[in-house]
DNA sequence: GACATATATATGATAAATCATATATCAGAC
DNA sequence: GTCTGATATATGATTTATCATATATATGTC
């Protein structure tokens, strides 16, 4: 499991709040290619806690909750050394939008054209965004290893994202191509009245 | 949860018992983009069962155990449809090598060579298989809806392997061209003891 | 004769992710 | 005076996916 080394990997850099290590740490770095919300990081602490990877220091206050301070132990490096240089399956992207196109035969060309359309704007957005992140250029400072390493990983997210753009227009380019469906008409008053659960 | 519709999608080809939808129908399509294992599919059936979008006729036989033939309903149909017409949340990929990566500051650069030329194999392996699936140009029956959907799903796994190798190979330049760290040689004598958990 | 593979369905256990909700207080906006 | 947002941690419930295991027989392979 993944998130497990990602917080340790930003315990690594400074000893944190489980409120600071969500809030500033996590949602600024990792959050953008493995999002988790705040309970799961939470657990994921008591479990490091538990295994001993991770120490945790009780600073009393008053008036709000103690905070719970957050330190990588000496054990907790070596786990998180032996993970990043450990094979991982390669996984599986599971999207939505493909089932709804393989069994789409039957769906009026304008729906489709819709969902495609959707998933198009979303995709685009978030290339915009990926492509805001300011990254200064690795030629200014060729021996940073963190800079080089973090702008890879951003590196994949944009390839990633105009992969998606490029295919997604392929697709109403395609879609536009194909033959609508003989009862295209009907379909919103047969169907539509149904609510999907999910 | 595509599942449940990809199954649904399946039968409403034709009906099946679990095993042939699982060791036939599914294995050669829906699986490429949304695997599933043998108890997973047993279960959504009987959860459509339950919901009443799929009937179940019981063939008895002696030698081996009852087929459970499971045919899509009208519900089901309906369902179907308005799901396959309903906006889906855009997935976000969670590849663990993202997180190795990022926290990757410290790794020697053999190491890093190593884990990222693993998942480049897989995706190169990956790339060609998706290559050699036949499916026939849709030049040939430009009016054919089927093909032509199925084929953008394909079309979508290769885009995305093709992106991950080209990614994957800027990686290894990128990573050769970075300092290594101080004490590479330490690395496997410090760290490689220890076994991750995962 | 032993062993693997195909046919056929099912449950138990666990891990991981998501969503909702609970508690408590302070500061600042309107 | 009320409401929102920041600070701070935690549990319950549910869904989804994965892995292991159980049962039962026939056929074909080594």
């Amino acid at each position: 499991m993944s998130l497990k080394y990602a917080i340790l990997g930003l315990l690594n850099v400074a000893p944190m709040t489980g409120y600071d290590l969500k809030h500033q740490a996590f949602d600024a770095t990792v959050r953008h290619f493995w999002p988790a919300d705040q309970s799961q990081i939470y657990r994921t602490l008591s479990q490091l806690a538990d295994s001993g990877w991770v120490s945790v220091t009780v600073e009393a206050q008053d008036d709000r909750p103690d905070r719970k301070i957050y330190a990588i132990t000496d054990g907790g490096q070596q786990a998180l050394m032996a993970w990043l240089t450990s094979d991982q399956a390669v996984p599986i992207l599971r999207d939505p939008l493909l089932v709804q196109l393989f069994f789409g035969q039957e769906v009026p060309r304008v729906e489709l054209l819709r969902v495609v359309g959707e998933q198009l704007a979303v995709h685009q957005a978030r290339q915009a965004a990926f492509e805001q992140i300011p990254i200064p250029p690795l030629a200014s400072r060729p021996d940073d290893r963190w800079l080089g390493l973090q702008h890879l990983t951003l590196d994949f997210g944009l390839a990633l994202e105009r992969a998606y753009v490029d295919w997604l227009q392929r697709c109403l380019e395609a879609v536009t191509a194909l033959p609508d469906v003989d009862d295209a008409g009907d379909f919103r008053a047969r169907f539509t009245a149904v609510s999907p659960e999910d």
